[in-house]
DNA sequence: GTCCTCAACTCCTCTTTAGGAGTTGCCATG
DNA sequence: CATGGCAACTCCTAAAGAGGAGTTGAGGAC
């Protein structure tokens, strides 16, 4: 005999897939679902919340158990290197028309805020390796959010780390105030003499933790992709490493390889 | 004051964080916890289960709540992609000596075990759009199943998508005993004449329904990766379509993006 | 007409209590 | 010595109930 909490969960789950529930739909309040299926509060409860944890429910206290509408808002492509690549290159006004900093990290959508802090810190182990340099060296970090103008929370966190001795070759990237780096990461390495000559990135996908559920607006019933974007230079030198985070509920990420002809 | 399950599990996180609880370490059981917060066992269950929801512990029935050992496994690079064309253009001895279809979802780890089912179905409106043909065209389905050889669940499940008309061109594809396909897709499209522009993927995350939580013998608490490989040939037309799933926990995608230079 | 208050409705937190079911290791039996 | 069974430990399911807190809309005061 399956368990009650869980065939309430599937009978709910089959009204949802089916339509017969609709996105954004309120379901029955909860204590009316107590006589639907003959079963205590705290079981209906139960129901609902791996319903929740699958994403398909959303919880709101004081209005209901709404069904979660599907969204998909911001692509980011990887082909936005190139782009950058090619516009860091560009003289100075024609630079200006084609829009700033946002594509630093891949996204391509225009009415977005930025908000950018500065700090030096030291390679802990980790980014030391992936530098090649001793743990201890000084870099640059950049902690980077995007949001939506109408919305408070932002919608992505990236962390970005330069090498401390590179990035001070241009006196201007240390000055706070001058910010977001005009033209994107990309064309201040350029000021530096910096070529690029590949992008790695590297994705996961994991739960939120509390404190990305806060800091990113989300749900619970989300996941989380993690993005470590490490740029390389001609001389194969690991010149930035950034770490992104982007809600998984409204980001795709799209990445084109292209294939030599023959 | 804040709510005692979020102290709760505050407290205990707090406690994995810093190493106090090293992964794999068993947390004292329910009962002691009631005594040692003093609060009632649901509201420690309650606090429990947001642990598990965020990946940090796994519940097992009737041994403990255990502290998650982070496990990251295959690599999935997509610098893969250029290597498979490469290689479908060798010799047939040469090619026998360098593996075999593992390489297709560009996973790249030896000791695995494959299975793989054919069935030929009708487009629908999603596949329709993306190959650019008209709803209810014949394709070929190949749903594939990698596993470890000493795990019984296998690790990724995916659906591989072929027009039917073009693979007929090679009657060897739609015969189900020609299993699993020599030299991977790229090799077999090689034969009935296509040649790959470029590989087109796109990566989104979310939490697993209890299918692919029993399909991919998951845990709840993880998350997964879903990818779309689409393949495109030098005619720009749509030649494969490949629905990828994949656990987050254990995976780590990799994409390089190269630069041209200047 | 506008604003405020309040009632009704919603989900949330926490408690106490009861019995079920998976795991493990010890110990007695063969 | 090996094996089976049992006891102790673990988490799991389910219930009923009391009070709290967010949300909404209707109706009254201004």
């Amino acid at each position: 005999m399956a368990k009650a909490y869980e065939r309430i969960a599937d009978d709910l789950r089959g009204q949802i897939r089916t339509g017969q529930l609709q996105p954004g739909a309120r379901l029955p309040a909860e204590t009316k679902l107590v006589e639907q299926y003959k079963k205590s509060l705290p079981t209906i409860r139960q129901a609902l919340s791996t319903l929740q944890a699958e994403g398909l429910i959303e919880k709101q206290h004081g209005r209901g158990n709404i069904v979660r509408k599907p969204r998909r808002l911001v692509e980011r492509r990887n082909d936005r290197h190139q782009w950058e690549k090619d516009r860091a290159r560009e003289p100075e006004p024609k630079r200006r028309e084609t829009g700033a900093t946002e594509h630093d990290t891949g996204l391509s959508v225009s009415d977005l805020v930025f908000n950018a802090e500065y700090r030096t810190t030291e390679a802990g182990p980790d980014l030391a390796q992936v530098f090649g340099v001793p743990e201890g060296t000084q870099l640059l970090e950049r902690i980077f959010r995007t949001r939506y103008r109408e919305e408070d929370a932002p919608f992505n966190v990236s962390h970005s780390y330069l090498l401390y001795d590179l990035a001070a070759k241009n006196p201007d990237l240390l000055d706070e105030s001058y910010e977001p780096w005009p033209g994107g990461t990309q064309n201040q390495l350029h000021t530096v003499g910096v070529e690029l000559d590949r992008v790695e990135e590297r994705v996961t996908a994991r739960p939120p933790t509390v404190e990305e559920i806060e800091d990113l607006g989300l749900t619970s019933g989300t996941a989380i992709l993690v993005l470590r974007k490490v740029c390389i230079d001609i001389n194969d030198r690991v010149v930035e490493v950034c770490d992104v985070t982007l809600p998984g509920d409204r980001t795709e990420m799209v990445f084109t390889t292209p294939l030599a002809r023959w």
